[in-house]
DNA sequence: CTTAAATATGAGCGATAGCTCGCATTAAAA
DNA sequence: TTTTAATGCGAGCTATCGCTCATATTTAAG
């Protein structure tokens, strides 16, 4: 009966040129993963992008699924941390330049490379509960959370649910749009920030 | 110089037991695919789900390719016209009963089953133009942006950017709910008609 | 009934995936 | 310098994938 749990790297590295060698490991997986998609996207092509040979590879991932994991998770908590950034640094400015800035920071992230996000989401649910992971979630709507909390808004649903949804459909908006090419940022943020701040009862001005 | 496109099916069914046969595949597929996701979805996998060889199903389907690309057609089509009928069965009655009706056909498809929702939508993409798929998408979008110039609402943006826009935010709602095991369908269609009315700059009732 | 077309079968082929393991090389420790 | 640990290597194993093909069975046509 084996652990149901992804297995823990063989080694973590210690020195500088492993740590690089993992580095680019994580760096040719996401590349792999968007220009190849899930088909192209082998063990044997990772390492060979990473300029790496495959023992490499398993010295540090035990398997596949590990690389992947260890992508998504950088990649979430890589927003997690934009955002609780923008919680802070915008705690005395006007809400709405707080949620102007979350939209920039989800939207510009999804956009960047919108085949990559929608794979790393995917993925993301395929490997299912990983604590690293759904702590990184968590924090993301905890951002949400937070901001609808201290703005006063009158909110039409529950927190939690206002939050979801405040982000889901932004989410929903920058994947359409980032999957069928488009590519005018501003055009986009301004879009959704209509979407958000209708859905919130702000008039947009 | 091979061509791009998916190669046409071997043989056209023409008795009735074959016919079946063809069905039985494309549920055995939707099932595997659904149940264990990409990697568990084999040819082999869904022959013997179908109750059928791995060589009858090759001679309906020229590859593995084209029984996702039929899958992914069947889903998308079966939308476009339950939404046209709506469309027409509604003619005569409120906006406000068409959009609702619009977002059960959506909502409801897609909370039906949220997994192979998602990777029909995935594999869409990975399986690039096909006429009858984009004719299928411009068919949806068409009802959306039909309904929106019949109704007379002062539109945030261009049609077709806000047709667009009000099909992806309730999409991507429903995406997330799906995914996270919400159930209650009906709290969730009141959540996207509140977000598409408001959306909508309708003040929902 | 005879014949031909349509349909069904599944062992197995070639390709390739994930991954191992014995060994070479490099860097740090003694 | 010598020793030991860390890192890197890649041929190749096993498993499984997509798919073929020679053959058997069922149905319709004559």
């Amino acid at each position: 009966m084996p652990a149901d749990t992804l297995p823990k790297p063989r080694k973590s590295p210690v020195q500088a040129r492993s740590a690089a060698t993992v580095e680019a490991i994580l760096q040719a997986a996401a590349h792999i993963l968007e220009t190849e998609g899930l088909e192209g996207y082998t063990t044997n092509a990772i390492a060979r992008r990473a300029g790496v040979s495959i023992g490499s590879l398993y010295q540090y991932f035990p398997n596949k699924d590990s690389i992947t994991a260890a992508l998504v998770v950088e990649d979430t908590e890589e927003i997690a941390r934009r955002m609780e950034a923008v919680l802070e640094d915008y705690a005395d400015r006007p809400i709405i330049d707080s949620i102007d800035a979350l939209i920039d920071v989800s939207a510009c992230h999804q956009l960047d490379r919108p085949v990559l996000a929608r794979l790393i989401d995917l993925e993301a649910y395929r490997l299912g509960t990983e604590p690293r992971l759904d702590a990184a979630h968590k924090r993301v709507l905890g951002v949400i959370r937070s901001l609808l909390k201290r703005s006063g808004i009158a909110l039409p649903f529950d927190l939690e649910t206002t939050a979801q949804d405040a982000f889901a459909l932004a989410h929903g908006i920058t994947d359409f749009a980032g999957m069928h090419g488009e590519t005018d940022r501003e055009c986009l943020k301004a879009r959704i920030r209509y979407a958000v701040l209708s859905y919130l009862g702000v008039p947009p001005s």
